[in-house]
DNA sequence: AGTCTATATGTAGACTCTCTATATGTAGAC
DNA sequence: GTCTACATATAGAGAGTCTACATATAGACT
């Protein structure tokens, strides 16, 4: 999939994996493309600066951790990383609805 | 609504809206208004460059006619942008069916 | 020992597209 | 004479994604 496209819902995508259970990111881009069935292939160079970016604005916080000698950062929502979710389903819904009412074939005149 | 989320799926709203009827930019911008309910208020200077560059790579052409004392200037699908118009649509099955999967809420384990 | 793959994070710079703000001009109503 | 609707266009800002590269550990395999 033209992950470009992504641009404006990768938020929401972040935080729908992280909803139920904290996760470092390498584990995240694994979920993305697991609960996609194969078709979201992020970049690490997409994931990372997001999440740090998420961070800062406060929807997480980070822990490091090391696990079999590898360090992770294991990100989890914040209260309001809960709410922000809210907030993205509800946006989707709307957009989603409202581009697909837009660009669905109309019977031709 | 956000129309910044827009970005990437320009192009399949104003060839959508172009399908069946040649239609100048002002009108194109009334139409998407139109379709989506008053929810799509996309700017001039987001449509105006957009038409341009869908003309630039062959989706669209465009007349400059005189209605009323102004001028306008009509654009009107290509075959190649009837073609374009038809991998956007099958783009967007594809990219609302995996971002509406990914992030659906699930079940609190 | 050396190499390869999987795990794991991060940055720099390019790129694309949308936005805001501004400019220009006509027609018709008040 | 001014205001609104109609109509097109460009410059520059801004945000977020991408590619490409850099770094490092663990374990398997040769």
């Amino acid at each position: 999939m033209n992950t470009d496209a992504l641009r404006g819902h990768m938020d929401a995508l972040l935080l729908s994996v992280l909803e139920h259970q904290p996760l470092h990111g390498y584990a995240i881009i694994e979920a993305l493309q697991e609960r996609s069935g194969g078709a979201l292939a992020v970049p690490t160079g997409t994931v990372y600066p997001a999440l740090r970016r998420l961070e800062r604005i406060g929807h997480l916080t980070s822990e490091w951790a090391t696990v079999g000698g590898r360090k992770r950062r294991t990100y989890r929502l914040t209260a309001s990383g809960h709410r922000a979710l809210e907030g993205e389903r509800s946006d989707w819904r709307e957009f989603s609805s409202v581009i697909g009412s837009v660009i669905a074939p109309r019977a031709t005149p």
